[in-house]
RNA sequence: CGGGGUGUAGCGUAGCCCGGUAUCGCGCCACAUUUGGGAUGUGGAGGUCGUAGGUUCGAAUCCUGCCACCCCGACCA
């Protein structure tokens, strides 16, 4: 490993792109666009994974598989739905092999599937038509389910977590006998979305609703949160679909409500994908590294010991045995590193570069004042302690890191949200400055079309708390009533 | 699919114009000295120069085809 990542300022990009890989969480694969996931990244993956699910089944959810594959027929049953994905999907056409003769294995063309099957994009299709066998009454609903997969989109370009063609996260489909139910349902969970974001990944977001043109395939009303990146660009970090009947109607799932009378379902789905490892990652690290909340972190403190001799070290052994005894009484998540194959200034640097909020170092010269060394990866600070009331000291450090790192990124995002009145000043904002800009806008997707031909600036979201407020379009001058987010996203 | 570029050790590269079997750094292995911020020294291992063909006594180098990847567009819930 080469020392040192890119510079943040000196090319974005490439230093994300460092980040990833010198850090261990990913790495291209041999397939074009697909991505690694390599054990340090995947922990991280694990921990949002538990911590989500656990809210999941809090909010009344269970867990459920469905297939990979999707028959094609499926897709065209919801005429919105095959037009959004229907550019980028990866088809299986044959379901065998065999060896041209010549010692080449080939595609054996005899093995052509009657109808061709589709990786899966997103699984509302399949979801929807299997609900049709489970709902009958209205006492068969709501069914609140939730599938942690994988799922392929064919994209042009891929940037490792943004955008890969391949990419974990999990989906919730639900089946509802009212709108308001199913309202509610997607309000809800875009509310267990943002607080993740904001409590554990410290991303302060906007909670809002998306434009008809960015409105997710099929559905009804599409509600997202929208996170601020520290190059100015905005990443949607989930999105919670109301879906209306439209899926209902599409694979005829229709239940006898107490009424006794037949009617359609309702739905939601949403979602959360390991993007949310690149939202973490270009939210809050810096040039040495990665820059993980506490909350979060797979590992919370590592212990690093410095000795020279073997009698130096089973001291240190020792008294670090008590303090991890200690510190897994208060749930800290704890590392003690004592490889010897490395030195203690490369542990230093690795960790810092792996994001791990606390670190502890300690030799015989600690030992003998009663004393440890905590450096804080957040603010680069380090300060010699005692080693009495340690582990307290440290529970309540992880809050204030975590504390600090969410409110440094807020602060960042709520400078970087910008009142603009006319469009020259909206691009010059965008270009010169970056971030949010918060316009008024006429409610047309033609200008909405045009702004983005013309600056690549696209509209986030209506935030949820807008107020209103009598404008005209920047763009077109026509009146408008609340101002909505533009940014440049990913 | 358009426009541009690059393929040389695990990674990053020099050499290519002007043909003679490959340079340097990081990493890796061994030993020694080291260990409170990415150690140092000495020795060592590792290469069908993307691929197929052509020219030549001789090709990483010149020519042709192919392949792969990257960047800029188009595309992107």
């Amino acid at each position: 490993m080469s020392k040192g990542i890119t510079s943040r300022s000196e090319d974005y990009s490439q230093w994300y792109n460092d980040l990833v890989i010198k850090a261990d969480l990913a790495e291209y694969s041999a397939v074009r666009g697909c991505m690694v996931i390599k054990p340090y990244g995947y922990a991280i993956w694990e921990r949002m994974q538990a911590v989500l699910d656990k809210r999941f089944k809090e909010t009344g959810h269970s867990n459920a598989y469905f297939p990979l594959f999707i028959p094609k027929s499926f897709f065209s049953k919801e005429a919105s739905h095959v037009e959004g994905f229907a550019t980028e999907c990866a088809v299986v056409t044959h379901y065998r092999l065999k060896n041209d003769g010549n010692g080449n294995i080939i595609v054996d063309e005899d093995a052509k599937l009657e109808e061709e099957l589709i990786v899966r994009p997103t699984s509302e299709t399949i979801i929807w038509n299997t609900y049709r066998g489970w709902i009958e009454s209205y006492r068969d609903l709501p069914i609140l389910v939730n599938q942690w997969a994988n799922v392929v989109r064919w994209e042009m370009r891929t940037r490792l977590f943004l955008r890969t063609a391949e990419f974990l996260w999990q989906e919730g489909h639900t089946a509802h006998a009212t709108s308001d139910e199913a309202i509610a349902e997607a309000q809800q969970m875009l509310e267990v979305y943002a607080d993740f974001a904001e409590g554990t990944l410290a991303v302060p977001v906007v909670r809002g609703r998306k434009t008809e043109n960015e409105r997710f395939a099929g559905a009804v009303d599409t509600l997202c949160i929208e996170a601020l990146m520290q190059d100015g660009k905005a990443l949607q970090a989930g999105t919670s679909h109301f879906l209306g009947q439209n899926f209902a109607k599409a694979f005829d799932v229709k239940f006898t409500s107490k009424e006794g009378k037949l009617d359609y379902v309702w739905a939601t789905s949403w979602g959360v994908s390991t993007r949310l490892m690149g939202a973490l990652i270009m939210a809050h690290s810096d040039d040495q590294g990665l820059v993980l909340p506490p909350k979060l972190a797979p590992t919370q403190v590592v212990i690093v010991p410095i000795y020279k001799t073997d009698e130096e070290k089973a001291n240190l052994d020792a008294y670090v045995d008590q303090l991890s005894a200690a510190l897994k009484q208060l749930d800290i998540r704890v590392k003690y590193d004592d490889r010897d194959t490395q030195r203690p200034g490369f542990k230093f640097a690795e960790w810092e570069l792996k994001g791990v909020p606390l670190r502890v170092a300690l030799g015989s010269r600690d030992m003998q004042n009663g004393t440890v060394e905590l450096a804080r990866r957040d603010t680069q600070t380090k300060e010699t302690v005692q080693q009495a009331g340690l582990p307290d000291r440290i529970a309540a450090l992880l809050e204030e890191i975590q504390d600090n790192i969410y409110n440094k990124a807020l602060t960042f995002r709520d400078e970087h949200i910008t009142e603009v009145n006319s469009y020259d000043e909206f691009k010059q904002v965008l270009v010169e400055k970056g971030g949010f800009i918060s316009a008024h806008w006429d409610g047309t997707v033609e200008t909405e079309k045009r702004v983005k031909e013309e600056t690549k600036a696209t509209i986030r979201c209506i935030p949820l708390d807008s107020k209103e407020e009598e404008g005209v379009c920047v763009f077109t001058g026509k009146p408008s009533k609340q101002r909505v987010l533009f940014a440049k996203a990913y």
